[in-house]
DNA sequence: CACAATTCAATTGCGTACAACTAAATGGCC
DNA sequence: GGCCATTTAGTTGTACGCAATTGAATTGTG
């Protein structure tokens, strides 16, 4: 590395920001959001160890324990990921032996994603799972619910202003 | 492909979940956060073109414009990230002349980052982001306290619980 | 001064995310 | 039936995020 040495500073750090400055990290919604969701894969790496299988992973499992057998599309639109994340993701569960992968026999096109008896049955184990994470954010079923509203109130949002932006170039 | 023909269904969709189904994907707080958050990433990505940086290395360029010259150490405190990220960020930002990097002269194991002319100047065209930002939530800037607030909240119940399972070991 | 423990940035390896592209299959439409 | 736009997975390339390791520099202790 070594740069060719430099002495002391490089530029004036901002002399004095106003009060309101819209520019602190502080300030910034998105960064206590994006904080609090690697927080949360914090405690889900450690709880999901006894599983074997990751965050996103879990959250594939989760669709596919409610939904049962599903096509690639609708997993993606359950968890809004398209194939370019899914298509990866699903040969390690299939390679860890929790799903099968067929393609459909109607619509070649198409990838049925199912449980297999051992993805089926990691179910049970996973019941543990949501008591422990609730455990762990220290919020009761009411402050949870009302924070998942706000949150998904804002998804909508955001969605909606990223399609508007789109569409006008 | 092709998983040797098979007929109809691979496992029997969970019979009849009870009416409080704890592994239901929308009961799930993590999900909406995590939707929320890649939501965000969609917004800056579109936002954050004019620019040139994506929406991580602009959360590197408000601690520089807010702080000035740093650490990668210090710079990893502010934003929860640790070496393996922020490395090869930051050559990508020292690629693109917006900031300098240089070992420091009293401890020559730290490596100091700076702003260079042109990544101070960025700030003014930047000034401009957090209002199309704020504008894409819908929400105003009491909600965004509000939820700003509780998150940061969760984020450090979250981290505890971390530590703890961690050191249980 | 010597030497072990610690600190710090960088690197490696793995797993998401996502845009852009490819290729196969399907469904109109004439 | 032939043809074209659309749908669907998969692949490629880039960029995080994080655990684990490496190697250099520093600090604490005798």
């Amino acid at each position: 590395m070594a740069c060719k040495g430099y002495p002391g500073r490089m530029t004036t750090p901002t002399p004095t920001p106003p009060t309101t400055d819209w520019l602190r990290l502080d300030q910034q919604i998105c960064f206590s959001l994006n904080a609090a969701s690697r927080a949360f894969g914090g405690v889900y790496r450690v709880v999901l160890k006894d599983l074997g299988i990751t965050y996103p992973q879990y959250l594939v499992m989760l669709v596919l324990w409610e939904h049962g057998e599903l096509p690639v599309k609708k997993l993606g639109e359950h968890l809004r990921l398209d194939s370019g994340t899914l298509s990866p993701l699903l040969k390690r569960l299939e390679a860890a032996g929790l799903v099968r992968r067929e393609r459909s026999a109607r619509d070649e096109r198409s990838v049925e994603v199912g449980l297999t008896d051992e993805g089926d049955a990691m179910r049970e184990r996973a019941l543990a799972v949501p008591r422990r994470i609730s455990a762990a954010t220290g919020f009761d079923v009411d402050e949870i619910r009302e924070l998942r509203s706000r949150l998904d109130e804002l998804t909508s949002a955001l969605d909606a202003a990223t399609l508007e932006r789109a569409s006008e170039e």
